[in-house]
DNA sequence: TTGTATGCGTTATCAT
DNA sequence: ATGATAACGCATACAA
């Protein structure tokens, strides 16, 4: 390993000066900085990032929580776009990116000791479980932190424009003539509370009364209890001519128990889901949705990040809101 | 932030004797180790990670390289998979994960140099352009290295098992009585060559010859290429009774290109997939393909790391073949 | 069993 | 414009 001091002895001038020289300080001479580097150059040196950081408290470096409860993690098109754009945008803005863990030798941390040991200049929270009290206790821990898709105090945000989304989904479906209109609704979280509030506050603008056994409580991700769903519904009396379902890869099970049941999609039922995920939208006939723009939500998160921790103390946290865009598919029927 | 030395004052002992309590020396007495951890405790104490890598020189970190090259980057389900049970595996051998990046202050650095900067104990290569010659320089560059398929010398790699997939899919589709099958390879890379060599040999060995036009240069994850691949294949004099798509995702342009063309999958044209991607076996009907295990794959990555982590110099790389799994959809018609 | 001293590689302050 | 020196927080070899 070359290190400055190396560097030093073959130039003939002394470790401060080579540091000041690599560090572009104006106070060392034209010659001496180039010289400088010439050399390091050649002896192939790379900063040590340890030694940077216990001199300087600072990693440029940001951690990076991703939630550890439900089986799908990463693997969902949502949050992996979300993550892209994030890493890109930070790696632009001189950030890396490291996973916070809570495991450090045989013991177990909290999130924010963690954060205190690797010493992240800040933290994005892509998505996790809001309720957990290590959470919030990361929110609040005074390390700068930017949350998605949730607000805490004194964190800046980035948050789906959900109630928007909803609001012009149900305009639509009510715009093709739906006036029984049925809504699944996704886990017990911000997000579904928002889009759920949405839903009937637009339902009741537009003068449609939604009978409790259209409004069900579900799960996101989940096809098969999205199957069931669509089953009960379609079972009613008088069932829903549309239906909302909590996002995409939910409406392929509701797809499947429908035609199941030798129901066609749009012909026997409308649909809508949520999120506009590629593959889906591969899927004839094609799924009217609301897409969510994940990368900029990505995108967005870093920057607030940097933001924030370029301000330290001054900083004003901001909620950001990303504006989704309504994909017309070929899942509603025109009534 | 507490320190090491601020225990040491508290407990009235030196910055030494804590250090040691707190690492489990057994060269402290039970009292006082009892009593520097209670002390640290209620402090508040959580070490400094930077200290403890310039002290040791080790980071208990792995470097990640993810690809860039691609738009799809994370957000495919087999390598999302891949990087869940990667970062779990590695988080309970008490690794933390971070992306190589390329970045440092105002220059680009080289793969290589970069993980020389953070120090990284081992590096995951889960998924790259091998051609690229900074990828090359890095498996090579000394730091224990893992590749996903693909291999270098001197490292460990994490192989799917490619061709025993294909044969097995080869002669799945064969014992439905198909003679005439037609191939669309993926980018050229060493799984696109291992896939189409055991494709090829498979059928030589089961006496099926594949003419030239049944055997098509497509890409992976190209919904619109494989498409365009099945209406050239289908207006051919003599079309195959059966498609072999690079993947699940380009499987779904070939459906919607059969449908357009009037064509029922699997009545008028079987297809088989890989990958097996848990969104794609939702949709009806159910395609036949060969389920990667992407989860096992990035498990033993991660503990393949270790051990040559471990082992240092010693270590002898191993390849680690991944079995697939055949799912007998519904795509592949008994002829 | 405990303490002293040193150094990991870097930056920053203060002399020169 | 350059250099000597200290300090960041920790672990360890060695002395007591």
């Amino acid at each position: 390993m070359v290190t400055i001091k190396a560097i030093a002895e073959r130039c003939g001038c002394s470790p401060a000066t080579v540091s000041k020289a690599l560090n572009g300080a104006p106070d060392v001479s034209r010659a001496m900085t180039r010289r400088v580097r010439a050399v390091a150059g050649e002896m192939g040196y790379v900063p040590n990032a340890a030694a940077r950081t216990l001199k300087t408290a600072r990693t440029y470096s940001f951690g990076l929580l991703f939630r550890e409860n439900a089986k799908i993690g990463l693997a969902h098109e949502f949050f992996s776009l979300m993550l892209d754009g994030f890493k890109r945008r930070a790696e632009e803005l001189g950030y890396d990116i490291s996973f916070i863990n809570r495991r450090l030798g045989g013991q177990e941390l909290t999130y924010a000791e963690y954060v205190q040991y690797r010493r992240f200049d800040g933290v994005a929270i892509i998505t996790a479980n809001y309720e957990d009290p290590l959470v919030r206790a990361l929110a609040v821990c005074g390390v700068p932190t930017v949350t998605v898709d949730d607000q805490f105090d004194g964190c800046g945000c980035v948050l789906s424009d959900n109630a928007g989304g909803v609001r012009e989904l149900v305009r639509y479906v009510y715009e093709m003539g739906h006036r029984r209109l049925a809504v699944l609704r996704g886990d017990n979280n911000r997000v579904s509370r928002v889009r759920w509030g949405a839903f009937r506050h637009t339902c009741q603008e537009l003068g449609m009364t939604v009978p409790d056994e259209y409004d069900l409580q579900g799960r996101f991700h989940d096809p098969e209890g999205a199957g069931e769903a669509t089953r009960r519904l379609m079972a009613l009396a008088t069932p829903p001519t549309c239906i909302f379902y909590p996002d995409d890869i939910s409406y392929l099970g509701g797809l499947r128990a429908a035609e199941d049941m030798g129901l066609c999609v749009p012909e026997d039922l409308s649909a809508v889901g949520y999120d506009g995920i590629g593959l889906v939208q591969q899927i004839r006939p094609r799924l009217t949705t609301m897409w969510q723009n994940a990368d900029k939500m990505g995108v967005e998160t870093a920057e607030e990040l940097a933001r924030a921790v370029k301000e330290g103390g001054g900083y004003t946290p901001r909620q950001i809101l990303i504006p989704g865009e309504l994909i017309k598919g070929e899942t509603v029927k025109k009534l």
